[in-house]
RNA sequence: GCCUCCAUAGCUCAGUUGGUUAGAGCGGCGGACUGUUAAUCCGUAGGUCCAAGGUUCAAGUCCUUGUGGAGGCGCCA
């Protein structure tokens, strides 16, 4: 077991003048003396220095980019410019070699493409150390936030046996052997020989569960993977995703929307105070990579800047209908512009639109309310008007809606009337009924697209760049 | 699922109206140097130009199909 003491913890200073041991990977060695490495625990390398008179020549050649090894020596102030303190080593031992003729990271800038490709050795990278511990510290920030307001976090299901959580296209579950189907009087699939005797899928989301625990904790939350088995070829879509899915009782569709931003706020500015050098690190490779973009398709604020400037400004809230009317009246719609020109109130909104809307008019988070409700789910809640619902979309700059929510419907009868319409299945959703029938209470809830909050934080414009392996269409590598 | 673009050395790319033996930087390898910061300097090797088919006297370059990748749209988180 390894008991050293991190790299992170190292540089911070206050261990000079004694003797140590660091473990790590070899990220550079310079001038046959100095060897940068990493721990991984922090962006930065802690130099180590070394007298190559005490070493063969054939030992120094084993000290390459990708190296295993373990260094004792007194940490002392650095005699060189570049950082603060480095280590004299006494003492070095190679773990595991790593053949410089194959090893594919060089001391270079590569592309996300290739990276991606080799996706097991990419968490060794500035920018992907960067971005994964960005995505921890936000996981991290998100279960403090919950658990310092009573939440409880609920584990929901990841195989479901209900088809009726209507958020899209499922992977089916099942034992049965794909060549020899088993099939029954009637010539369809005979599902009482599959393991659970009945069809199966995985989630698509945790909600209708999480709205079960509601009603007995008051507040509760789900954190875990989803699925979608939806053809979508976009940088901000996967096949596999995690949700973040609070659910709460005694409450409006306001109430929501408070939760929903003080939890970004929160989680967003944790980050800025924990993952400083993470983050400039990113903001500084944002800059590099928009010098390649012409200057209208440049963001106009640096990546610290615009976090800083999202937890400290209130997010703009209008409903759906001021949104259309917005946009009937914006330049884009009169002079045709748009590829989907908004004719009347009850359009669905593309996300040209709600580019606009963030990017354009009100530059900054917005979150949308009050839509039709031919356009959103059966559980919302139906408003006075009875034709609009109390669903709400927050809409980030860049990456368009990163959280859907809305109040639940609480009347019974007019939860059966929106699934009759619907055509949901009532029948098999009794459990669900139930909660109508039995201590029924207004409550609300939504899902934050975790990729999609990191794709935010660390700038990332692929959201297959922020999960550690990503499933798309096609792709289920590693 | 739809639209657009791309595929040349390990990586990032250049390659003229189709014309002899396909280039550079980085990385690798050999050497020099030794307080460097993606070290520097000298030397050197490295290519099935994505695949198959076609047009042509001649194809990295043009055409067709396929494969892989990127961006945009739809579905959404």
């Amino acid at each position: 077991m390894n008991n050293n003491i991190s790299i992170k913890k190292l540089l911070t200073g206050t261990q000079k003048g004694e003797n140590v041991k660091v473990d790590g990977w070899v990220r550079t060695f310079r001038n046959n003396q100095f060897i940068a490495l990493n721990d991984g625990s922090t962006i930065n390398n802690l130099q180590i220095v070394i007298d190559y008179n005490d070493y063969e020549d054939s030992f120094l050649k084993r000290i390459n980019p990708g190296t295993a090894i373990g260094v004792e020596g007194e940490l002392v102030e650095s005699l060189g410019k570049g950082q603060s303190v480095e280590i004299k080593a006494s003492k070095l031992e190679i773990y595991g070699d790593s053949d410089p003729e194959k090893y594919p990271l060089q001391p270079k800038r590569h592309s996300l493409e290739f990276l991606r490709e080799i996706a097991h050795l990419r968490f060794r990278t500035n920018t992907f150390g960067a971005i994964f511990r960005v995505r921890n510290s936000l996981s991290f920030a998100i279960h403090k936030f919950f658990n310092e307001r009573d939440f409880v976090y609920m584990h929901t299901p990841i195989i479901t046996g209900s088809d009726a959580e209507g958020a899209g296209e499922m992977f089916k579950v099942t034992t049965l052997e794909l060549e020899n189907i088993p099939l029954n009087d009637n010539g369809n699939v005979d599902y009482k020989q599959d393991f659970f005797e009945k069809p199966t899928n995985l989630t698509v989301s945790g909600q209708l569960e999480a709205e079960l625990g509601a009603m007995a904790f008051s507040k509760v939350y789900t954190f875990g993977p989803t699925f979608r088995a939806e053809n979508s070829n976009t940088s901000r879509h996967l096949a596999e995703f995690w949700m973040v899915e609070p659910e709460i009782a005694f409450a409006d569709i306001n109430d929501d929307m408070d939760l929903a931003e003080d939890l970004l706020k929160y989680v967003i500015n944790y980050v800025l105070e924990n993952n400083t050098g993470d983050l400039k690190f990113l903001e500084q490779r944002l800059i590099q990579e928009e010098k390649q973009k012409p200057q209208n398709e440049r963001s106009e604020m640096p990546l610290i800047e615009k976090l800083n400037f999202v937890v400290g400004n209130k997010f703009e809230r209008l409903t759906y209908t001021e949104a259309i009317d917005i946009l009937l009246r914006s330049k884009p719609n009169k002079k045709k512009k748009f590829k989907f020109v908004i004719e009347k109130w009850g359009a669905d909104l593309q996300s040209e639109h709600e580019r606009y809307l963030v990017e354009k008019h009100f530059k900054k988070p917005v979150i949308l309310t009050d839509y039709p409700k031919d356009i959103k789910a059966f559980y919302m809640k139906v408003n006075q008007d009875n034709e609009t619902v109390r669903a709400m979309d927050i809409l980030f700059p860049g990456i368009g809606e990163i959280v859907g929510g809305s109040q639940r419907e609480e009347r019974y009868d007019v939860l059966v009337d929106r699934m009759n319409e619907m055509n949901v299945p009532a029948e098999e959703m009794q459990w669900y009924l139930d909660l109508r029938r039995y201590g029924s209470a207004e409550h609300a809830g939504f899902g934050l697209g975790f990729e999609r909050l990191v794709q935010f934080v660390t700038g990332m414009g692929n959201i297959r760049d922020v999960i550690p392996f990503p499933r798309y269409p096609g792709n289920a590598r590693f």
